[in-house]
DNA sequence: GACCCTCCCCTTAGGGGAGGGTC
DNA sequence: GACCCTCCCCTTAGGGGAGGGTC
């Protein structure tokens, strides 16, 4: 003489609602083990509640349900030890994105507050920053048209999500100069602490000479910039996006960032 | 004169489905920049990337698109400082609640695996156990009817949830032997490394001393036990649910672990 | 009175396809 | 020929409710 449980006293015993319990029935994954064939009523016994556990796992871990029945045999039994293999597997996945992302996240954020000291500035100033990992890709001879230069930022931030390589705010040009001539590439930051790609660019950390521009939309940004550096200086210098806690479409604010001789440090 | 993007250009630039774009732009978080009334042809705007990169922020953490426009103003702004505030803190939430997954998974694989090695002794043996954290509820005097005791378990299983102790395999019996008499208990072991309640008890690592029984289902687990142990002796002695890689309802073999003297360690 | 039953409709973030027009 | 449009139906894991019977 076994004891039972009502459906509602079984969903109860693991918190849950006694739909689920139906769905699992219609499922086939979880079947009560005595129907009473007059009135229909489900009655479960403790023993199932095993299979319940299992089933409440693959939810929290991302196996759907059909999946689970993969798990289960002919005989009714479970593969547990595979599937807490693949549960494993799944659980460290999901770790290893969600830390990426909060990485992302609160690099972002460093970098909105840090950015907070230094709104609106109309003299240079100097500004420290902490070292850089930026991925970048060099333009040609001629800078090209706005809307193209969107494309090509955008496809910068497309190679570094395949790669892996997390990329956040802020984005903007990067010319590096010499006596010979000044390269122009753009760049966006990325979060990634570590891994290596032939497009990251670590820069130093230190204090970096800094102003502020606006750049309408017809105007040319070079020759802002060419009116306060010299390009042929050996130096770094960026154009990076100004983004507050806000994000403004058609932002035209920016901070050029200016580091003399970075190859020998500071 | 702005350059567009097509809406399959668009997805492509972040990967996604341009039905995800159309839903979007259902939603209202996200409408092309420019659509033309003829052709009713979408055409998207560079800058509106940073847009979705929003929303697939959210949607990889498990903010719900409907909340995401709770952080849109009337002009259309994000706020973007909030929103990856709560992205953080979602973040981790997901990144804690998945490692304590993670950490039960493990625990039970291991315990899998080390079962492995004592399928089906005849003979008593000796065995090496771990520091084991228990969840444990105090029973009365009399053994309850098997139906009760489920329940029982099935109790202190959810109170074990509710705790966040994160009860794991095997459960089980124990009893605290000493000169006057036993107490009986139930318990679930427990994968929750460190948390301190007051239904937690550690038991000693060490060598236990080892039998397995079958018992069953009309038959008196303690008569079993008590023929090759004497209550009286200051001893621990747990009735270990044996579980293999397949879960078999109405499993009636059990593992006896005996400690003698615990108190005053090994 | 609390509990259970069977429909039935609804949710999220889209995916896939039909049938027809556009670049 | 590749691309885009608007319907329209489908998915997962249930949640909620109506209308009616059961413990």
């Amino acid at each position: 003489m076994n004891h039972y449980f009502t459906i509602s006293k079984f969903a109860r015993l693991r918190g849950i609602n006694i739909n689920s319990l139906r769905y699992y029935e219609r499922l086939g994954i979880l079947r009560p083990a005595y129907i009473d064939p007059r009135t229909r009523y489900r009655y479960y016994a403790a023993e199932q509640l095993s299979v319940l556990d299992m089933i409440l796992l693959c939810i929290n871990l991302g196996i759907s349900l059909k999946q689970l029945a993969a798990y289960i045999d002919q005989g009714g039994d479970f593969h547990s030890r595979d599937l807490f293999e693949e549960g494993k597997r799944r659980a460290q996945e999901k770790i290893c994105e969600l830390q990426n992302s909060l990485r992302s996240i609160e690099h972002t954020l460093n970098y909105l507050e840090d950015s907070g000291q230094y709104v609106r500035r109309d003299a240079p100033y100097r500004r420290l920053f902490p070292q850089r990992r930026l991925v970048t890709r060099e333009l040609g001879d001629r800078m090209p048209h706005a809307s193209d230069l969107e494309t090509t930022f955008a496809q910068l931030n497309g190679y570094a999500r395949e790669q892996k390589l997390y990329p956040v705010l802020p984005m903007g040009l990067l010319y590096r100069c010499a006596a010979g001539g000044a390269t122009r590439s753009i760049y966006w930051e990325i979060s990634e602490p570590s891994k290596e790609d032939p497009y990251i660019l670590a820069l130093p950390q230190g204090e970096y000479l800094c102003l502020q521009v606006i750049c309408e939309p017809g105007q040319d940004i070079e020759s802002l910039i060419a009116a306060q550096f010299d390009f042929r200086q050996e130096a770094m210098i960026l154009v990076s996006s100004m983004e507050r806690s806000r994000f403004h479409f058609g932002s035209k604010c920016f901070e050029i960032q200016y580091l003399s001789r970075p190859s020998q440090g500071f």
